[in-house]
RNA sequence: GGAGAGGUGUCCGAGUGGUUGAAGGAGCCGGUCUCGAAAACCGGUGAGGUCUUGCGGCCUUCGAGGGUUCGAAUCCCUCCCUCUCCGCCA
């Protein structure tokens, strides 16, 4: 949620901030700030009857103790309560109106933010060399279907399209590459593991941002509750409603969790293999920081994820996104890209964003700077670490050699049990 | 799923309609004492909103949301959560 106080009292710097997103998000600004002027009058104004009726209450209780006849103050009383339950609600009504337009801003980028939509993502830097065939390569559909380790169709008969089986070698893949994900990031990198519910709750959803926004992009269950599209949710609503110590801070956690996703809307993109699926595998980065140090927090959370792809010898490229073209929460973002040579493309594996105060203040969490000092709104950060679809695509399809095999990273060796993935090892 | 008990401030814990933001205790912070520390004693110590240049004032807040009442932590309704016993179950 933006900072309302913030927007109040330099509207137009803000509104110029919001515009680099969508400059239809100005007129929306404008509202809100009508609608503050209009709810704190209404504050103002029952406040002070509020004021009147508790003095004028006290004064009942001690006539009552003297024994004194409070018939005359009891009737102005009461219509002074009829009154003030008539201006409760007029300015309950104002604060929830308020609230859901607040809820419905998104996060202004800050300034190093690149400005423009999805055309304007900037390359900053690319890791490792394209790999060379000497015959076609193949996509991972067809080496799954080889190797017998990944089955779209029965995974489509058993549930539906979208959410496939892993078999022998490909479900050990799947488990040695969550462990060899936690083991790097809890071990080297310092984050404590977390094992995190599937299903959110609905405050929860709003806590992150994934409500308003993402509303029909996730699964719902008749308890109202939502299957989370990513550990990003759970995670970052461990400390909902908490103060946290200021020597805490930052707080790192790494999770691994399946996410689910309805892509809604996303028919007839990336439709074979599994580079767009409704329920995958990942590792998830959160962060929650002092406001001084989360930019420094955001370039060290990607380097953490740029390390697993370092690991895995897999080459990519780091983008930071356009203003127009970061998530609703997000005041700036990079893009983790994969090279995936079977399907000719880069595949986008991870995404570090800083989400300064504005999960933090939907979310209510705070920290207390110094023992006795008041509290303040942390930044979180979060980052895949990484989604694991597309790595296993980039994976198969740039280790494939000539024979039909795949070779297995070094850094998996140890967990798969073996170098190579082979037709008739599965 | 059934039966029962309960949710109060950082923590423990009192409080069943009228100066109760809330006794008492612990913790924490400051002070007195001490060479220093402990003990003892004194004082302070939740959060949000709103007005104010500031000092400070006012409003809200006792799981959440409604209701009754001039007035609710205290009464009524709905929901959530925790605990105990039973049932069921990976």
């Amino acid at each position: 949620m933006i900072d309302l106080k913030r927007l109040r009292d330099a509207p137009e710097e803000f509104k110029a901030a919001a515009a680099r997103r969508d400059a239809g998000l100005v007129s929306q600004l404008d509202d809100i700030l009508k609608l503050d002027l209009h709810r704190r009058a209404l504050v103002r104004q029952v406040e002070a009857l509020k004021a009147d009726r508790n003095h004028a209450s006290e004064e009942v209780a001690h006539l009552k103790r003297q024994r004194a006849d409070t018939t005359e103050l009891l009737a102005r009383l009461k219509d002074l309560s009829k009154m003030i339950k008539d201006q409760d609600q007029e300015l309950r009504e104002a604060d929830r109106s308020l609230k859901e337009r607040l809820l419905g801003i998104p996060n202004p980028p800050l300034e190093s933010v690149p400005e423009g939509d999805a055309s304007a993502n900037q390359e900053l830097r690319s890791w490792g060399e394209l790999p060379r065939f000497t015959f076609e390569p193949k996509p991972h559909w067809e080496l799954g279907e080889t190797l017998g380790i990944l089955d779209l169709a029965r995974g489509a008969k058993v549930t539906g399209s979208g959410f496939p089986f892993y078999t022998g070698q490909g479900s050990r893949l799947v488990r040695s590459l969550i462990n060899f994900m936690l083991d790097l990031h809890t071990q080297e990198h310092g984050y404590r593991e977390m094992w995190p519910p599937a299903l959110i709750n609905e405050d929860s959803a709003w806590g992150t941002g994934q409500l308003p926004d993402l509303e029909n992009n996730m699964y719902v269950t008749e308890d109202g509750l939502y299957l989370a599209p990513t550990a990003e949710v759970s995670v970052t609503n461990f400390h909902r409603d908490e103060i946290l110590l200021g020597d805490q801070l930052p707080l790192s956690y790494a999770a691994y969790a399946p996410c689910f996703r309805r892509e809604a809307g996303a028919h007839g993109k990336d439709t074979r293999g599994i580079i767009r699926i409704h329920q995958f595998d990942k590792v998830e980065l959160v962060r929650y920081c002092t406001p001084e140090t989360s930019s420094d927090q955001l370039e060290l959370l990607l380097g953490h994820a740029e390390a697993v792809l370092q690991r895995l010898r897999l080459p990519y490229r780091v983008l930071a996104l356009a203003s127009g073209d970061i998530g609703f929460s997000s005041a700036k973002t990079y893009d983790l890209e994969v090279w995936a040579a079977g399907v000719d493309t880069w595949l986008e594996v991870s995404s570090a964003s800083v989400f300064t105060d504005f999960q933090a203040r939907r979310a209510n969490i705070r920290y207390r700077p110094q023992p006795g000092a008041k509290p303040e709104f942390v930044h979180t950060l979060n980052a895949s670490g990484l989604a694991l679809p597309r790595t296993i695509v980039a994976l198969l399809e740039n280790n494939q050699q000539e024979d039909g095999s795949v070779r297995v990273p070094e850094a998996l060796v140890s967990y798969m049990g073996v170098d190579r993935l082979t037709p008739n090892g599965a």
